[in-house]
DNA sequence: CGCGAATTTGAACCAAGTCAACGATTGTGG
DNA sequence: CCACAATCGTTGACTTGGTTCAAATTCGCG
């Protein structure tokens, strides 16, 4: 079993192999879409959850002027989907950025998860709190900073997902966005992602070409992007459960 | 027991007096804060979860150049301060916007909760995937939006929160916010933040003045916003537990 | 009544959006 | 395998929405 085909709840600690062994349990049937291809339009009736096991997928809703705001960039091993779970329509779009598999999970699955695994209802309740404030972060960035900081943010936060509980952390890494991916998800034209992108490669701190990410000055790129600090995870009351 | 005692577990369905009377029960000591005072600050340590009781609290992030992202306003009913539940260092500051009483919740109650109250434990979840899908909304809006925009759909949303459950929903009401607050919220500057207000007044949509709000052209106010409708709520799954 | 906070306005400036064109790359079907 | 189409990336010129700065006015409260 490889690690794309489990949920990682984020960047918890004490995250017990058997948590993980009992939601793989839990999981429905495999599907696949092609890039660009959409998982399920905003507005959709009984939306489902995903555990998303290749490929990346694009949350986004959509706003004013046929523009779209991206609100999540998902990777293997997410959830996707799960905001619209309280809701009888889909809140969010969802769209393959790759090729992906995805597995459907039943919504019982959810109940008895509740019922039955109380340490990973916990843990699917502390992941929900970590992406609340990845969205804080995400609308301190967009809501107030400049283009340039918004971009070197976007990079430095994929970055760490991408090498997400690996000791070493490489400086370059793939990801299958497009400009406007990128543009829809900072908030901003195109045109200023380009000259954004421009800028970072002509002051040596980013190189964005071909779908790889190159980070060569991580300590300025960190100091635009100003993310707060990830805080140390702690599961504190969890360790009783 | 009035209801600004209780959680209102945001705008679920199906939520059960018995749940509510289980978490009156689990929650500590009455504190109170002045308008102005800081709840805790963004960074402190072991960071509470606080049930708000009376008044309005706003949850912020810092960002560059000394400005700040407010994230939140919270009302009466709201569990506040739940998103680092997860982390050892709060990521958000809190500050009264009026004077508040909060009760503080021991983090232990999460525990017990999510052991031996697994309705209730679902409810805070789905809770929190609301809070997730207002982000999002939120997100949209900043990134995505003119500033008159912005402020007409912080405003449908704060409307829609204070009449929350009541039948027949007035068209003002009093909110404790700055002009400056209302920019921090909407990532626009003070100036910017007037001028949009003034918009809305000489158009006949909206009069704010003295703390009051009072909605002079709900739909076009609304066609401002385009905030997407709010989806009927559905706890499906819920109901098995 | 007086002081600090909050609101309001004007003017100059600037970051980012829009429009438009072109080059490069990718994918597809014959 | 090539040719063509479509998407993606890049840049210049211009416009606009929003910021900043500064100052005046009003409001709230002791």
């Amino acid at each position: 079993m490889t690690s794309t085909e489990l949920p990682h709840f984020s960047s918890l600690d004490r995250v017990d192999p058997q948590d993980i062994a009992d939601f793989a349990l839990l999981t429905g049937p495999t599907q696949h879409f092609r890039r660009g291809s959409y998982l399920r339009m905003q507005g959709s009736a009984n939306p489902d959850v995903f555990l998303l096991r290749e490929g990346w997928v694009a949350s986004s809703l959509s706003a004013k002027k046929g523009r779209r705001q991206i609100v999540k960039i998902h990777m293997p091993g997410d959830l996707v989907g799960m905001p619209s779970l309280a809701s009888s329509e889909a809140v969010e779009t969802l769209q393959a950025l790759t090729r992906t598999e995805v597995a459907k999970i039943p919504l019982e699955t959810f109940a008895h998860i509740f019922r039955k695994h109380p340490r990973l209802a916990a843990l699917l309740f502390l992941a929900a709190q970590e992406e609340r404030v990845h969205l804080m972060k995400r609308l301190a960035s967009v809501g107030s900073t400049e283009s340039i900081r918004r971009i070197a943010a976007m990079i430095i936060s994929l970055h760490g997902r991408v090498f997400l509980g690996h000791a070493d952390k490489g400086n370059s890494f793939v990801a299958p966005l497009t400009q406007a991916d990128l543009a829809d998800a900072t908030g901003m034209s195109i045109v200023q992602a380009n000259r954004s992108l421009r800028d970072l490669r002509m002051r040596g701190i980013v190189l964005w070409k071909d779908k790889v990410i190159e980070i060569l000055d991580l300590p300025r790129l960190a100091g635009l992007a100003d993310f707060p600090l990830e805080h140390r995870r702690s599961t504190r009351w969890l360790n009783n459960l």
